[in-house]
DNA sequence: ATGCACCCTGTACCCACTACAGACTCAAGG
DNA sequence: CCTTGAGTCTGTAGTGGGTACAGGGTGCAT
């Protein structure tokens, strides 16, 4: 483990970070310019320095689009955690995300029952009738 | 209801076929575009002119892509319909599809579980320490 | 001094649309 | 005949959440 992999010290590049996070360095970079990474220093050749905050910050993102929030509603989450978050508001936000999902997941499900039905009355075989077509066509 | 709404008749402008289809307009020159319908005659100056058949297939895309259907799907599924499908081939696009949107539908009820455990274990008051930031920061 | 891995910016691409701008066409009313 | 308004045309740009270059500069080991 060269100094570029630097785990304990205090500046590490983005390549680093990345190694550090899994994150793609062009994300990091993409999220930087959406406003969910703040920008970093610099160094003198002008490469990105980042420290343990950055590590921090760059990990509560990457978990918040893991649990599926929308970068609006990371920078949303990030506002109030770095104005000093009252756990009501945080609960609100991610309660109101709780139920988009599972309007999503009921969505999901009627779609794969339709077509599960559907393909259940096709026989599979090679006959150039078929209820899947009939249904897609079909009002 | 005048000519511009025609029902029965031969030929619809575009605009009578988003009427009748409830797609938008920008979006029909988009799947035409994006070759999933023909290129459609056109009149004297140039406007598109659509039949039965052309509706027929918009409804196709349409009912598809409401069963969540990408376009590319929907292309290979037309190319099957219009090579003559065999049932069979059909049906396992299908359940493929079904697949995929079984592991989505996973993956969603995952997240909101999470998300809902996190948020019950919030006392929802005006304290600034919160559970669901500590989880979103931590691993 | 040379090579190689790394970093930089800027641009273009993906999907499935949506939203214009600016120009043309068509039909009805005056 | 002229105007007005609705409809249509093409072409371009934007959305979200990235990914994938190209073409250059940097840092370090050999």
């Amino acid at each position: 483990m060269t100094d570029h992999d630097n785990v304990s010290g205090q500046a590490m590049t983005i390549g680093a970070l990345a190694k550090r996070t899994a994150v793609n360095i062009e994300t990091i970079r993409y999220y930087e310019r959406a406003g969910v990474l703040p920008l970093p220093p610099r160094s003198a050749s002008g490469y990105r320095l980042y420290d343990q905050a950055s590590l921090k910050r760059l990990k509560f993102v990457k978990r918040s689009r893991e649990l599926g929030f929308t970068l609006n509603e990371v920078r949303a989450l990030l506002a109030l955690v770095d104005g000093g978050a009252l756990c009501g508001e945080v609960r609100e936000l991610t309660l109101r995300h709780v139920a988009q999902i599972r309007v999503k997941v009921r969505d999901l499900q009627r779609m794969a029952r339709t077509l599960q039905a559907t393909a259940d009355r096709c026989l599979g075989d090679d006959a150039p009738e078929c209820p899947i077509i009939e249904a897609l066509s079909g009002q």
